[in-house]
DNA sequence: CTCGTCGAATTGTTCAACAATCCGACGATT
DNA sequence: AATCGTCGGATTGTTGAACAATTCGACGAG
């Protein structure tokens, strides 16, 4: 046996330290994901079998997995006998996805946190200025959203962070619309810069109240923006 | 045509006014949810794909769809190429699943609610107490259940209700170790008695209060049953 | 006693087939 | 002309079989 076919065997050795390798289903659904992310995937476009089956070059059985672990995340909704949907969100939609940040974030900040959580939100907040500085709109929006990250971060919660990630990547698909404003995200800079600060101090629960008002006010651009 | 053969008919209409049949997948589901929440599948039981695609009569391509659903729920777990294990919860997962109890039901509890949520949280009071005066241990469990799905539902949002049918689904699948003991809900009913109380006087803070006391309590416990 | 190898069992994935269902188009009836 | 039923194509839901990849235990060599 040569060493030249080092594909194989270096899987393998992945495979044991990372506990797994990520199966064909699971890729799947991460490049439909990326795509979504995107927006090449406009939400209400319809999702045929057959087709990404092609595309991707994977059987449909397998597609079908990859749909249900996106159905699972709210990315797509089944019809049945009718296919797949990226998913399109309602005004009411809206303000139900603001209910449940409400709910995790808040909860998350009132905990407090350890000093290396703590740091991590700081941090998101200085990629944040930085983005500002360099007129780089795409990275202001994954700094925001870092930023929300680490604050549901504060809690240590494995369940929690995989909420906000669920919910975030809903978020995602209908931002689109919004991100033509170039000041959109800017406006938020300020505000994560006094809740920040406010956790850095010891002041929780001040904090916690920033962030309400926050995503109060969040939720009212994003209705305004989204339709009525 | 003739009017004998009703069925198909039967579903269809069904099919219109439901918006949906189940598919065969979501039985399966339900069926092994069933069997998870009873208690018949244990935490740590090996599902073999083959095994169940025979007892329930289904492929077990179809077997493989219902295990998608339910890992996304974390009922079950996959190791990659070793099978789905009934999913057991370690002592840092039960303080994981009361951070988000606390999260989602702290917040829905604090926003109050309408009259006809506040009187469902009522009715679910009430249903404890009848099953405690009939020595109902399982019906008490259930009350309970139902007591704190009622919190959340004051919040009206579809999201955090399932992530609460969720977290609750995840709980009975250890609570069957707790359950010996007679009293372990009986306990519980002069907290929801006097949650509810706090809620109809319109005093939902003083709830909220309460209530994460109560789930403080029940934490710990909880770990003090489960292991250290 | 340790290590490597072999083999059985199970999972991961593909493929082909068929029933059930949906949807649009076409045509008949009023 | 508009409405309604019917038909046919396309897609999904589900099955069954097949094969590669992987795991795990057992057996045997050193």
């Amino acid at each position: 046996m040569t060493t030249s076919d080092a594909g194989p065997r270096a899987l393998a050795a992945a495979a044991r330290l990372r506990i797994a390798v990520p199966s064909v289903a699971d890729r799947v659904a991460a490049e439909l994901r990326q795509q979504l992310a995107d927006g090449v995937l406009l939400p209400g476009t319809r999702l045929t079998e057959s087709t990404i089956a092609e595309d991707l070059g994977v059987s449909r059985n397998t597609v079908r997995e990859a749909f249900a672990e996106l159905a699972a995340e709210r990315l797509v909704v089944r019809h049945p006998n009718r296919g797949v949907f990226v998913a399109s969100l309602a005004p009411g939609d809206i303000h139900d996805v603001y209910t449940v940040r409400r709910a995790v974030e808040v909860a998350a900040l009132r905990g407090g946190g350890s000093p290396e959580q703590v740091a991590a939100v700081r941090a998101a907040v200085e990629e944040g200025r930085a983005a500002a500085d360099a007129d780089d709109e795409e990275a202001l929006g994954t700094a925001n959203q870092h930023f929300h990250r680490a604050i549901v971060a504060l809690a240590g919660s494995r369940r929690l962070d995989t909420i906000m990630s669920q919910v975030l990547a809903e978020m995602r698909l209908f931002f689109h619309k919004a991100t033509v404003d170039a000041h959109f995200y800017r406006s938020y800079l300020a505000d994560n810069e006094q809740i920040c600060a406010a956790l850095e101090a010891g002041e929780p629960d001040r904090a916690a109240d920033l962030l309400l008002a926050y995503l109060d006010r969040s939720e009212q651009k994003q209705s305004a923006v989204h339709g009525e």
